[in-house]
DNA sequence: ACGTATTGTGAAACAAATTCATAATACTCA
DNA sequence: TGAGTATTATGAATTTGTTTCACAATACGT
């Protein structure tokens, strides 16, 4: 006994229909198919489905329940089947992406925002916790997108440049270090540095500047929020490099001053990695192209 | 684009069983036609439903929804096999009852209490409204059995004896006729006569007295519910003939009187009609059982 | 009861799914 | 890294299932 979709498009049609020669002319088969069939349904399943001493052929008890199944069941796979087809059609998909530099949120979140007005059949979300192996993530398709600033090359997958940044130093206006007009590795011997709570080969303080020059400052503390660092700072209580984006923001209204790292200041790329064939899907074009630009906008005209 | 429950089936055997090979184990099939069915799949969908890549085949993002289709869907169809598989083994069914007789409830109800304690997944109903018409709702599969007191011979019926009841005369002990021994037709001339609300042709008195007597009362007067009518009975509004299942259960405590009608009174026997096919299920069976005993029962012990 | 509309049936034609044998591919572990 | 193993892919042959065709059987309406 085992039932197959085809049967119940059939059960349904023929009552639709109001008999079995009507519903094979919708169904564009002859009026003997569908016989065959519903013959076929009826000894596997071991049960009347039709009452046979009527004309046109009316569904028995057992008939009816599995019109209600079809019922259930038939606009469900059909759903499913119109989400393939807009899949296919590049208007509908997945869209998860998994950010390694944790302030990326600042900017991702309002392009997002924006994202999901212009595709609203698209599955967005940002998944966090994937800070390590995100690219491996990327190839096995847990997540669709991945936000980095250290290209690899890998096979299948794209990394598409986004925009420079410069991770600045931050510290309050009552620091010592407020005084420079730029500041170097030493500098921060002698500081305590606030961080995110993630490795140190995701920092660019440290890959960029404090493990070339072998410089370990007095203390790090990890902090989760950007507000939180940015208000520790304010406060005194250490000193921080922040990428440039998350400053401007709030920059007029505080208490701290930002300054270069290093005379010419630093300067770093963020890229999206996305697996090949993904990357020219036309919903995907679009967010790149967002995120290219929308933090762009931001910078010059903050919040 | 037309999916299967053979590949719903496939898609979540595959994900259980944690890839192609074990899921072809498991289903009984080769390898290589899960591979054919799953690129078959993939084709007519136009969707990649398992990441390549990688070598126990995973679903991709596009198959998980898939496979959330299949975890809602094969439930349901799998629960109606098994229904069907009880059907066929005569555990499972559906009783829709039509009742001719207007007072029958009154000894069915009891009885249908008791069958449903044997049989629980008998689908149980009592279907009013169908008093007309009930053989040929019979014939097509409307309802499944019709207790009627008049038997036709008709084609895949049968009607099966249940147990014979007397249709009695009641009346208030006041009035005039409460004196006689019995009544006869021409008795019913000077009275109002109370009815259920229902054609005279399915009424034991006309059918069985006043037509053949061509008496007419002097005005008849139609209730719905037994209980009315005894008390419009008891407080001399009217008289009514009811059978004698309906009578005893409350008798001793009442201020009517029941007299036969004609001096032999009146002996009428229902009958039980089902399709052929269904008198000897099980279930059909043993309410049948249940219905010829059940009533006598009730007639030597009143509650 | 006749004609019409509808459903049922068997053999042949057609289409689809499965198997078999084997190739291609990822993964594992020394 | 490379050999060995486990897993998936492929093509042709086979088997299975479905549809058609032609016509028989059956209910329905007037």
């Amino acid at each position: 006994m085992n039932f197959e979709l085809r049967h119940l498009r059939t059960i349904k049609a023929i009552n639709d229909a109001g008999g079995l020669a009507r519903a094979a002319d919708q169904m564009n088969v002859t009026q003997s198919a569908l016989s065959h069939q519903v013959k076929g349904l009826e000894d596997q399943a071991g049960v009347e489905l039709f009452v046979r001493r009527t004309k046109p052929l009316r569904l028995s008890a057992a008939g009816m329940r599995f019109l209600k199944l079809a019922e259930r069941v038939l606009p469900e796979v059909e759903a499913l089947e119109e989400d393939f087809r807009n899949l296919r059609q590049g208007r509908s998909g997945r869209l998860h992406i998994a950010i390694e530099c944790h302030a990326c949120f600042e900017w991702l979140f309002p392009v997002l925002e924006q994202f999901r007005r212009a595709w609203p059949d698209v599955d967005v979300d940002i998944r966090p916790g994937l800070a390590f192996d995100a690219l491996p993530a990327l190839q096995r398709e847990d997540v669709d997108v991945v936000v980095s600033s250290d290209p690899e090359s890998l096979d299948g997958i794209d990394f598409s440049a986004l925009f420079d940044y410069e991770p600045v130093f931050v510290a309050s206006s009552q620091h010592p270090l407020a005084a420079k007009d730029f500041v170097v590795a030493d500098d921060f011997r002698d500081e305590t540095l606030i961080t995110y709570p993630v490795d140190r080969s995701r920092l660019d303080v440290f890959t960029e500047l404090l493990l070339p020059a072998k410089v370990e400052p007095r203390a790090v503390r990890q902090v989760e929020l950007t507000a939180v660092i940015l208000l520790l700072v304010a406060s005194n209580r250490g000193v921080a490099v922040l990428p440039d984006w998350v400053l401007r923001d709030v920059k007029l209204e505080s208490d701290y001053v930002t300054r270069p790292l290093t005379e010419k200041g630093i300067t770093r790329r963020l890229y999206a990695a996305t697996r090949d064939k993904d990357t020219s899907q036309p919903f995907m074009a679009y967010l790149l192209r967002l995120a290219r630009t929308e933090p762009l906008k931001r910078r010059h005209m903050p919040a």
